[in-house]
DNA sequence: GTCTCGATTGGCT
DNA sequence: GCCAATCGAGACA
């Protein structure tokens, strides 16, 4: 199967990140041993229109570290750990699609190796638990293509049919938190264990 | 230099 | 379920 190529994530990231899910990541190690799992929680940052981004004066300059061409692997750090991200849109435009949980289909007994944990689940159910259980090295992946040999995106066999995803406001987050762009898979249990403000959704 | 905040995590109750 | 740890980044003196 091939890789989703860069130019797939030349657009808004909130449809980007409601085509990722379901896909899979892989992860080859240098010695070609090969960690994936399966994209179940995603959410989307577009910052020309996202209070997230543009709010508070943490963000000004460090959401530009996104605005590079589409397609590209990047890192945002919160309260110290690396979350894994794909910019979106054309360069200069700062958006991206943040990768928030996995289900680990091969190379679990290495993912265990580089996170160690006592409940399965834990492994790669949030945003940086998966950076931490595939090994990922940010200052060796930030910057390179969504494509390359090393980290790289397989769409899924099939669309998910919209019954089986759940779409709620994004987690962890003040400004913009009642725009609904995060998108899991219902009823899978590795998605991450916070549960936000569902008041959107009451009207459906 | 110091203070404050945060797209998280993990330990404790 | 609650809350402390943690440390990078930005604002301000």
């Amino acid at each position: 199967m091939t890789p989703l190529p860069p130019a797939f994530f030349n657009r808004d990231p909130v449809r980007v990140a409601r085509k990722v899910l379901g896909a899979t990541l892989v992860r080859v190690l240098p010695g070609g041993e090969v960690l994936s799992g399966r994209v179940v929680e995603v959410e989307a940052y577009d910052c020309p229109r996202d209070p997230a981004c543009a709010a508070g004066r943490f963000h000004a300059a460090r959401t530009m570290d996104m605005a590079i061409p589409p397609g590209h692997w990047l890192f945002w750090t919160a309260h110290s750990h690396p979350l894994l991200q794909v910019s979106c849109r054309e360069e200069g435009i700062a958006a991206s699609m943040l990768i928030r949980a996995l289900e680990p289909l091969t190379g679990i007994g290495s993912m265990l190796t580089h996170r160690p944990v006592t409940r399965g689940r834990d492994l790669t159910n949030g945003p940086a638990k998966l950076v931490y259980a595939l090994g990922l090295n940010p200052a060796e992946i930030a910057g390179t293509r969504v494509d390359s040999p090393g980290l790289h995106l397989l769409p899924p066999a099939a669309p998910l049919p919209d019954d089986a995803v759940t779409v709620t406001a994004r987690i962890g987050i003040q400004a913009g938190k009642n725009l609904p762009w995060r998108f899991l898979v219902n009823g899978n249990p590795w998605v991450s264990p916070a549960v936000p403000s569902m008041d959107l959704l009451a009207g459906g």
